[in-house]
DNA sequence: ACATATACAATGTATTTTACATATATACTT
DNA sequence: AAGTATATATGTAAAATACATTGTATATGT
């Protein structure tokens, strides 16, 4: 028997949590936002899921970790739709890498995602501005 | 036995359809945007659920609508975290509604959910950025 | 030679969020 | 009397995420 509000009645939701009595650390994430980040780096250059990890934290929030299992099952995800395509390489020293290249597909989607997050960025900024007009008239 | 990327293996996610070869339609949301847009509202003055609802198309991003059931219960989470308060009002005609205000708890909140939506906005910046330098000098 | 650390890839799963469907009751209009 | 708008609410499946765990190859220190 599930709650409507989560497993307890009063839980706070993922993306936040009580330091202290009145402070909160919120995380206002933008819903699957590394896979437009994996097909701009791959745009930039092939490379492979352990080294795009590291490029990733460039882009994605400060502080934030890159999950792994996520990642990788995420490339094979874009893999299966035909967004990127992968081979293995050992040409490098070291343990084998599947090394992936964005395909054309995915050169459009990583098009269709710049224009989705501008809208995005318009929305964020709409918000900002009408919480600030706030702070500066009430009282 | 569930598939890594999803029920069918090469299913688009949530966020994006295709609507013809090479041009998708992508939704870069934040999560729970909806909370940060409903405490505000709150904040410039109570109302109840279904007047929110109208006022907050001016919040969400253009062409959205606002999930009825999802709000009620969004609310009602908010209510048992303290963050608003809720009076039944039988005052005006028709239905009876469910009047909230804000607490101070929820007006802590909702300056918390701010610098993280300063922090996500700079974050979409970011990579907007880098994606117009990457158009600019490929090729 | 051996232990340990790191690079690299992948799977398993519970929780949370969201989309979508449905239920209920009142008031107003025609 | 029927239809529409107002108003609140619950049920549920699918998707996204966090977190845990597994497996293997290579490099490095002793």
């Amino acid at each position: 028997m599930r709650r409507s509000a989560g497993c307890c009645p009063g839980a706070p939701p993922r993306c936040r949590s009580m330091i202290r009595p009145g402070v909160w650390r919120v995380r206002a994430r933008v819903e699957r936002f590394i896979e437009p980040a994996i097909l701009l780096l791959l745009a930039e250059g092939s490379t492979h899921g352990y080294e795009l990890a590291a490029a990733l934290t460039d882009l994605i929030p400060e502080g934030e970790v890159v999950d792994m299992g996520n990642l990788y099952r995420l490339l094979r995800g874009l893999e299966a739709e035909g967004l990127v395509d992968s081979v293995w390489s050992e040409e490098v020293p070291g343990p084998t890498k599947r090394v992936y290249e964005l395909t054309e597909e995915g050169r459009h989607l990583l098009d269709d995602w710049s224009r989705s997050l501008e809208s995005a960025y318009r929305t964020i900024g709409r918000f900002l501005e009408r919480y600030e007009h706030y702070v500066r008239t009430k009282d």
